[in-house]
DNA sequence: TTTCAAATATGATCGCCGTCATGTTTTTGT
DNA sequence: ACAAAAACATGACGGCGATCATATTTGAAA
């Protein structure tokens, strides 16, 4: 049963997103090819057509994931409200791929990691960009420091059963980070 | 062959420890039953005689990790120099649980979950104690903060297979937070 | 000391999952 | 239009791992 060029292609991406949707919501480990396979309305033979192996889905999908939209004048305060918000906190499936994937990477090939590394790259350059600063070393240093609390403060939060804490977690973090975040308001010039 | 009350005990804390650094170093789903047994100088047997499954294990084992020492006078500069090192990002056996687990134990059981919660809530106790500001909402505000900031700069750095990307984010980490920590140094009140 | 059950060892079971083998259909290059 | 193979479906295989069954030893209570 042979399909049309586009069509393959098309599979292909509904396997991509089939895959970061599920790896998202429930874990590497825990998701088969099968279920990725009929989440993607198709079997499990073809998968091997596709991609060498599991290993080798899970590096294209998080190069497929970690594609970062360009944002010029990026609201940084609303960028991170809507991050540590609880509506991001539940809806992993459909969240930040990072904050859902990174902590499992470590223990995955180097082929993951080497493409979890160039979305890190992206990522902390476009908010380096979007960071206030009076250096592009202050900018960067913000950038970092205030991206992985976001991350750390996700993945807190989506652990803890107690909402309460959860929430307070979330909460507390996006106070203190909007408190950083103001120090130097309404930089507009770059260098 | 059965061995003595005292005995049995301390192959329970055997077992804990051995799961402990494994589950930190391999993630608890590439662990087995077997090999944490084996780790703790036992056959794959007995095991449920000590734990009602490997679920219960992880349970159990978390609530065993996560014990926080009380720490008077806490010098929380050194604390974050030492928690954000390369030594500590290469050592995750060794190292902090809740940096190693908490991201997997969002796909575990409810004992879990609350046992993880449990510690979480120590720990943030006693970073606010040690974290400088003006009232105990600042503190408590600043240690959320900071403690997210080092668990996501951890988890990333970990996750990175270039080593030059994995300092820089634990360097700009840790020179954010000193920044951040020396905004109201020296303030022995509480209140 | 004698008995009973506890603690662990050995071995088996059962299901899941990654991967491969093979069959079928139909696009595509000629 | 024809042939070749590409793309996918169906089905099978093999290993691993959680859990259970049974045997064995021996502490512990009487």
């Amino acid at each position: 049963m042979r399909v049309t060029r586009e069509k393959m292609a098309e599979n292909r991406r509904r396997i991509l997103d089939a895959a970061s949707a599920l790896f998202r919501a429930k874990g590497v480990e825990a998701v088969s090819v099968a279920e990725v396979m009929k989440a993607a309305g198709l079997t499990h033979g073809g998968f091997y057509g596709h991609f060498a192996s599991k290993d080798d889905l899970v590096a294209k999908t998080l190069a497929h994931a970690l594609v970062v939209e360009a944002a010029e004048g990026l609201d940084l305060r609303a960028y991170v409200s809507a991050y540590l918000s609880p509506r991001h906190r539940d809806n992993a499936a459909g969240g930040c791929p990072t904050a859902g994937l990174a902590a499992e990477i470590r223990h995955h090939t180097p082929a993951s990691r080497a493409a979890i590394a160039d979305g890190f790259r992206s990522q902390i350059d476009r908010l380096t960009e979007a960071f206030p600063g009076a250096d592009g070393a202050a900018k960067r240093r913000g950038a970092v420091g205030s991206w992985a609390a976001m991350i750390g403060a996700l993945i807190l939060a989506r652990a803890v059963d107690d909402p309460a804490l959860s929430d307070e977690i979330l909460q507390q973090t996006q106070a203190w980070l909007d408190a950083r975040i103001g120090d130097t308001a309404g930089s507009t010039d770059a260098s």
